[in-house]
RNA sequence: UCCGCGGUAGCUCAAUGGUAGAGCAUCCGACUGUUAAUCGGCAGGUUGCUGGUUCGAGUCCAGCCCGCGGAGCCA
């Protein structure tokens, strides 16, 4: 007899089977017991019935403390009141190890996710966490099909990085032999290298952010997938942000059923995104958070009339703040695409709007919900003279960005990408409170332990 | 870096300047259909640190440490 899991129980109804796992909690009587068994896979209903086991199995089975390690064999029966539909009438019970003070108790909520995260190597057995880290396996795995499926070759982009891709954003700085490197904060620029040799490519790996920020969007380590595609165009690079974020929550809504519903999530939300995401530019979203700041600050809610106060608080020219993001996910309740950003805002490599150069060809997705940014991209400046007098501008070194240079001196051509934050998109289609639930071991600005 | 909030039992939190408490978890016990089971009991503390005010400080004051939320910046 060999061991089987408990999400395949259902194909082995009537028979005796060998679980390996750990209890995850316990319920009882004197006489019947009620293991919630886990495996990974799932979890199931252990019956124990003092009659039907021998009186020293009953006791072990009595005795032993949450997450003790065993490997029991049962019979699988049908039963509609277990959520399974299925549970194991409990035979033999072997105990590998035997726990008593595991130090997290079964609880629902998320009371102080700090205290959780010290133990955040236990706590990714809990419910929750477990449901959350299934959508995100499913979202990697979602991406790597979308551009595999659409003929991107997968292109690696290196950890280690001479100096600033971006300017102004905080690198870490690490030892390297003699010298110093710094580790990536986008692989994008190499991206554009491998879009000029294979046509299309993806990125996908971790990126790295000194930034000393501390709220619950905000990582130093994080993944990103940074697709960059030779001769594609503005529409196009939305289109394709588009497509990709449909098929990515399409994917989880297909596939993760369950966890969505251990999570709570309401999927309606999610479901919206099948119809076409509004596309605004940054000069049309004035008027519309015009609008809206006069229509929240007279609501009756007090939390929309704080928010108001926020709307527009940047001004004209600058970037969108928080709030104005926030607006925007109440408003049009599914993600949206702001594009044509002024180019004082946006990094150095961003085209200009031929149309009106003070603005550049770039696109952000703001999702819903107050998660806010999860992709950033645009068309790159493909010109030589214009690229040149931006990296002055921005006073990035020469040396560390000559090779970039050479992207422009040999066969240029229109192209462009985005970057999107996996973690922001799990915490989006999960509706997770903090980014850091999204990503089994957090890095933030005091965390890199465990 | 700036603004705001907090640190009391393993966890979540109470405690007009006057004997540090509850719920949950652990441990012990009861219960044959429990769904975060329920019920009874035992045990559990240098109140973040240092100093000050006071007859008396978890509480008031000063400094420090640590964390959380937000701003900025970003994905």
């Amino acid at each position: 007899m060999g061991s089987v899991q408990v999400s395949d129980l259902k194909k082995h109804l009537g028979e005796t089977v060998e679980l390996r796992g750990w209890q995850y909690n316990r319920r009882g009587s004197g006489k019947l017991l009620f293991l919630q068994f886990r495996d990974g896979s799932g979890t199931v209903q252990v019956v124990v019935s003092k009659k039907d086991v021998p009186e020293d199995v009953f006791e072990t089975a009595k005795r032993i403390g949450n997450e003790s390690s065993l490997i029991i064999t049962g019979l699988v029966t049908e039963d509609t009141r277990s959520a399974l539909g299925v549970e194991v009438q409990l035979k033999t019970l072997r105990v590998l190890q035997e726990v008593h003070d595991y130090p997290i108790q079964i609880t629902e909520d998320v009371p102080n996710i700090d205290k959780l995260l010290d133990v955040r190597h236990l706590w990714v057995r809990s419910r929750t966490p477990h449901a959350i880290l299934r959508v995100r396996s499913e979202v990697e795995q979602a991406i790597r099909d979308f551009y595999y499926q659409r003929g991107f070759v997968l292109f690696d982009a290196p950890i280690f990085t001479p100096a600033s891709c971006e300017g102004a954003s905080t690198l870490f700085e690490v030892p390297y032999f003699e010298d110093k490197a710094y580790l990536t904060q986008s692989g994008q620029l190499y991206g554009e290298a491998g879009a000029f040799a294979f046509g299309k490519i993806v990125v996908f790996g971790p990126t790295f952010r000194a930034e000393k920020s501390k709220t619950r969007r905000h990582l130093t380590e994080f993944w990103m997938v940074e697709p960059e595609v030779a001769f594609l165009e503005l529409d196009g690079i939305m289109d394709l942000a588009e497509e990709q974020v449909r098929y990515v929550v399409c994917r989880v809504l297909e596939r993760c059923k369950e966890d969505l519903k251990v999570l709570e999530r309401n999927t309606a939300i999610l479901e919206k995104v099948a119809e076409p995401f509004p596309r605004v530019s940054y000069s049309e979203m004035q008027d519309v958070l015009q609008k809206l700041k006069a229509e929240f600050a007279a609501s009756s809610d007090p939390e929309l009339v704080k928010l108001s106060a926020d709307i527009l608080k940047n001004g004209l020219g600058d970037d969108l703040g928080a709030a104005d993001e926030t607006a925007v996910g109440l408003h049009y309740k599914r993600p949206v695409m702001i594009h044509r950003y002024p180019s004082a805002v946006k990094a150095f490599y961003m085209k200009r709007d031929p149309a009106n150069p003070d603005y550049v060809l770039c696109v952000d997705v703001i999702a819903p919900e107050g998660v806010g940014e999860v992709i950033g991209g645009g068309q790159r400046e493909d010109n030589m003279d214009l690229l040149m007098k931006q990296v002055e501008k921005h006073a990035i070194p020469l040396q560390s960005i000559n090779w970039y240079l050479d992207l422009r001196r040999y066969g240029s051509v229109p192209h462009g990408g985005f970057g999107m934050g996996v973690e922001r998109c799990v915490q989006w289609i999960t509706g997770c409170q903090h980014v850091r639930e999204a990503i089994p071991f957090p890095r933030t600005i005091y965390r890199t332990n465990p």
